[in-house]
DNA sequence: AGTTGAACCGAAAGCGTTTTCGGTTGACAC
DNA sequence: GTGTCAACCGAAAACGCTTTCGGTTCAACT
């Protein structure tokens, strides 16, 4: 027993043409109110649900939007995957559109899968993240007139729609943070200078330590991949200063975690000797001993924000210059960030004793 | 200047039938080599790019699988999530399939979505992820006949496609490899009895002890939620006991992070006093000081297995039975797991006495 | 010469919607 | 009555592809 689905069905139990009943199920205002609802009745009841791919194919939509995966550069543990992509899973499902994930596999696989989108347009749009200071594919997807946001500006970035975080005020905050608990020699473990974000927060730290009326000192303006080895380098090189540093403003969490084992290795206790911050609001942080002080941002309300951005953008409701918007950082205070440390070096010996009273096995 | 896309042109530039140049550009084998070549050039030399809804429609398939993310309780940082998507989106792009996100907002929620996908069919097949001991989801999905791999085992699952790392061998080899080391008080911090990997990792732990010749203590037998200050509580009930453990094997790395600051905070060292293995192989547990001991399990290629399983069966190639592996787990040695610990209590009492000495500002 | 059968290709019927364009009502005003 | 205007609804043409069903050609085999 064939169970013929579709339109047709429901034309048929109400003697109406399949038009009538489109346009009723659609709410076009020039079917009766009383037809309606007799549609949306039998509708209701025969579970009908309309063919996804006829309908685009007839209306010219897509109805989806695809979400770039930043390129891999190593592993993809990314801990904001999961509430990006729920919030814009979420809003997008609202308004009955679907989200596609890509996953490039190079610049040159991803510059394809743009190519192709811009043909094909089974997409109708994208999000893209991790942004560059000079992002080439700011001006690609704008010649291939692919409507787009990106998480995170660059300097191609002027004229069209993006959602970032206060990256620099952030900055500035941590830095003047740590300099009213008395720091006056604050460095920075910045990231990569290729991402914009990096850019941004070292830009933040500089404006800080002026605010608070610091000098800027160069050596004490690292750059690092985000990695734990890296902010474990970097970390080792600031303590290797003739005068080190008394606190640092990291990039990430992550680097920040790892500039604590470098400190810790070091023989001194983080948050007491050397104050560190940190940034993301990894849940992670907390549990650390001490637990990371650091910045958080919001996540899913980004991902919602940036669907509904580029809905907007998509349907000609508004442009994209017209869609930029600034979320703010807010500071977590934990355990790592301290007035500056006036101990007697003993202190420090009795640290350095128990803390690297290496049991042995361990490898690191 | 409108510019016809489509077959048409192509049909029009070669004075072939439309038919003819779908046929030769989808390789049927009724098209003569000599046209389907000059098919092709002429397709690649115009950019053509076939219409997806189009061509979905005509085919009544939709060459598109989806993925549920798991229900959110509470915050959705899965470290494994980008690993996880990539693996499954570059292994479905090489086949010309989309991977679409679901982000159902509760079960009641999750339910509407599979109901919505049993009737449109707009997703040709799920993947879903953080199974329980008794999924429903199982059944729900086999009686709407959407085809289905899901990533974790089940009561349910006897006859569907699943993808599984063997969760119990991991923890007897785990336990195993602490009993090695000469522990004999070995507990277990376990996850919600309701997720069937925290019950697999539970039973591999009594295994473990059997094929030690070591006996189960019930106090040892620990449960909580998946999360820092999960791990932490049930540390501090299993450092309360009359006779606490020497050695814990925990069910997650985020669980064994938290277990480490309550030893840490009972004037113990991790590793030390009491060794610790985690699962999960987060780079995080590297940088922890000691480095976190640790199982990991690879995700990329999990992700791209599962989409691959999905696939053959979506296409009827295999049964869902015929389609159920295990992936194996592989210890990570680092810092917290060694012989069990004879030293002096002075020991003990140096090491509280400078890992606490608490610099003021700590909040956790 | 007639038959057979590959090997190739075209015509045309869908696939299930949306959307344009008219056409038919009936009410209401002139 | 005739004209006008809403208010409703139906016919039919897309949308761009796939796929079935033949049809033609030409070589090879009786």
């Amino acid at each position: 027993m064939e169970e013929p689905k579709g339109l047709k069905v429901i034309a048929e139990r109400l003697n109406l043409s399949e038009s009538t009943v489109s346009r009723a199920l659609n709410d076009y205002r020039d079917i009766s109110a009383r037809t309606k609802a007799r549609v949306r009745d039998v509708a209701e009841e025969l579970g009908y649900e309309p063919n996804t791919h006829a309908r685009r194919l007839a209306s010219g939509k897509s109805d989806t939007i695809g979400y770039v995966l930043p390129k891999q550069d190593g592993q993809l543990t990314e801990t904001f995957l999961g509430e990006l992509m729920a919030g814009m899973a979420k809003t997008l499902a609202g308004c009955g559109w679907d989200l596609m994930v890509l996953a490039p596999q190079s610049s040159e696989d991803e510059l394809a899968i743009f190519k192709k989108i811009a043909r094909a347009r089974h997409v109708s749009g994208l999000i893209i993240s991790r942004t560059y200071i000079d992002d080439p594919r700011f001006r690609i997807l704008q010649d291939l007139k692919i409507p787009f946001v990106s998480h995170g500006r660059s300097n191609e970035s002027a004229n069209s729609a993006w959602l970032d975080v206060d990256n620099e005020l952030a900055f500035v905050e941590m830095t003047s943070y740590l300099a009213s608990l008395g720091h006056r020699r604050i460095a920075h473990i910045g990231g990569a200078p290729v991402y914009n974000f990096a850019r941004q927060r070292a830009d933040g730290w500089k404006r800080g330590l002026k605010d608070s009326g610091l000098k800027e000192v160069a050596d004490y303006a690292e750059s690092t991949e985000l990695s734990f080895e890296g902010g474990n380098a970097a970390m080792k090189r600031l303590l290797a200063l003739d005068e080190p540093p008394t606190a640092v403003c990291c990039v990430s969490d992550v680097v920040a975690i790892g500039a604590m084992r470098a400190i810790r290795d070091a023989g001194y206790l983080p948050g007491r000797e050397i104050s560190l911050v940190g940034y993301d609001g990894l849940e992670i942080g907390s549990l650390l001993d001490p637990p990371l002080t650091t910045m958080s941002q919001p996540l899913r309300s980004a991902g919602s924000r940036l669907a509904e951005m580029l809905i907007t953008i998509v349907e000609g409701k508004s442009m994209p210059a017209d869609n930029q918007e600034l979320f703010r950082a807010s500071l977590v205070r934990r355990g790592t960030a301290n007035p500056p440390f006036e101990g007697v070096p003993e202190g420090r010996e009795k640290h350095r004793q128990s803390i690297n009273s290496n049991v042995g096995g361990f490898e690191s």
